[in-house]
DNA sequence: GAGTACGCTGAACATGCATTCAGGCTGGCC
DNA sequence: GGCCAGCCTGAATGCATGTTCAGCGTACTC
């Protein structure tokens, strides 16, 4: 199920990510990643050295993907039109070749207890951090949040949020859909707005 | 490292949990929890038949610690001061024999492939949810919150913010201590308040 | 055409693992 | 005393795993 066009290499890593989400890191061995990608257990040696490289190299490929749509996707939008879309390009319209969530479980729990996944990691969030601000600021700047918030920590309570949502997706699934992850997102960006409360909050009956 | 006061079997629980948080789940294996608990690698398979049901049995033991303290600290407060306690109980004031977050990743990502682990959590979960809504409802009846919000989704809007701050603080530790999630539970409690916008929120510099 | 660097393989290796098992000890009960 | 049940051990078993290695083919260079 690897397309056969890339390098072998790339191939490895494409069933490293399939393999991982399939059975997690500990789970994934190199005998069956190797065969899973059409090559000898000897050859994925030969490319990485070894598992823990394997696994740092399959989570650079894969967080490109996913943190490319991350900072960048905003479909068009602006300001806090463009966080909430945020929302929805990472739990609704999701495309097919995203790894599910679970790698990310996997990859964190794995983290915590590796200092150079997680001084990867920590890269990449800075990054998104700087994003978020920026964002916010512009928002702020512009009047569409209110005037009283902080940037910076604003952007850290959304993006936590998408960290939380992403277990409970996975977890907790049947509290918790991909659309009510959404509308948990749009309800937090809802709240950060200036102006008349009455704009498009939660206001449901239980 | 582990009381002498309690039956072998539960020290045979705490070295498990012990052993999976400085290693990992499938790093900790049966051997080494049965020597950091002091007895032989048979009776830990005698008391609990197998490693899958070590590991559940650790998580019942752990959760009910944690989950207490969740649901039911509130240090007297009531209402929206009761959630912004929760999240410095979680966060800053955690006390030395509740098990580190790394504990949690490691479980969740378990969980994600194990349906028995997983149907414990969501239990455990549905629970605290009507938790937090019977509460946030009581905010809302009370004209603390604003009217405007569904204490539902407004519930599961700050849990999720506690799964996303537990990832946060692990992993991310540079950029968010334990303080500065306190700092972002606070401001997410704030956002909630109805009256004076200019409360207690996030305003400060960058 | 000899030499060589690279990509690649298949088999082998050592290790660590969960699990099993035959049996020992101890306390209570007839 | 004899019996039994429950707790417990140490050694053994079989298996899967990450890693190594000697060598094969091929393409490219002098």
């Amino acid at each position: 199920m690897v397309t056969e066009e890339k390098s072998r290499r790339d191939a490895i890593l494409a069933a490293t990510v399939e393999e991982v989400v399939k059975r997690g890191i500990d789970g994934a061995s190199i005998q069956r990643i190797a065969a899973a990608a059409g090559v000898s257990a000897g050859l994925v040696m030969y490319h990485f050295g070894s598992k823990e490289e394997l696994i740092n190299a399959a989570w650079v490929a894969s967080v490109k993907h996913f943190y490319s749509r991350n900072v960048e996707t905003g479909g068009g939008q602006a300001g806090l039109r463009h966080m909430e879309n945020g929302f929805r390009v990472q739990f609704v319209d999701r495309d097919e070749d995203t790894p599910p969530w679970n790698l990310w479980l996997e990859l964190w729990a794995k983290a915590a207890r590796s200092p150079k996944l997680r001084a990867m990691h920590l890269e990449r969030i800075a990054e998104i951090r700087r994003s978020y601000t920026q964002r916010l600021r512009a928002a702020l700047e512009s009047g569409e949040m209110r005037q009283d918030l902080d940037p910076e920590l604003v952007g850290d309570l959304l993006h936590t949020l998408i960290y939380g949502l992403a277990v409970k997706v996975t977890l907790d699934s049947e509290l918790i859909s991909p659309e009510r992850a959404l509308q948990i997102g749009k309800l937090a960006v809802s709240l950060l707005r200036s102006g008349q409360p009455a704009d498009d909050p939660g206001a449901a009956p239980a």
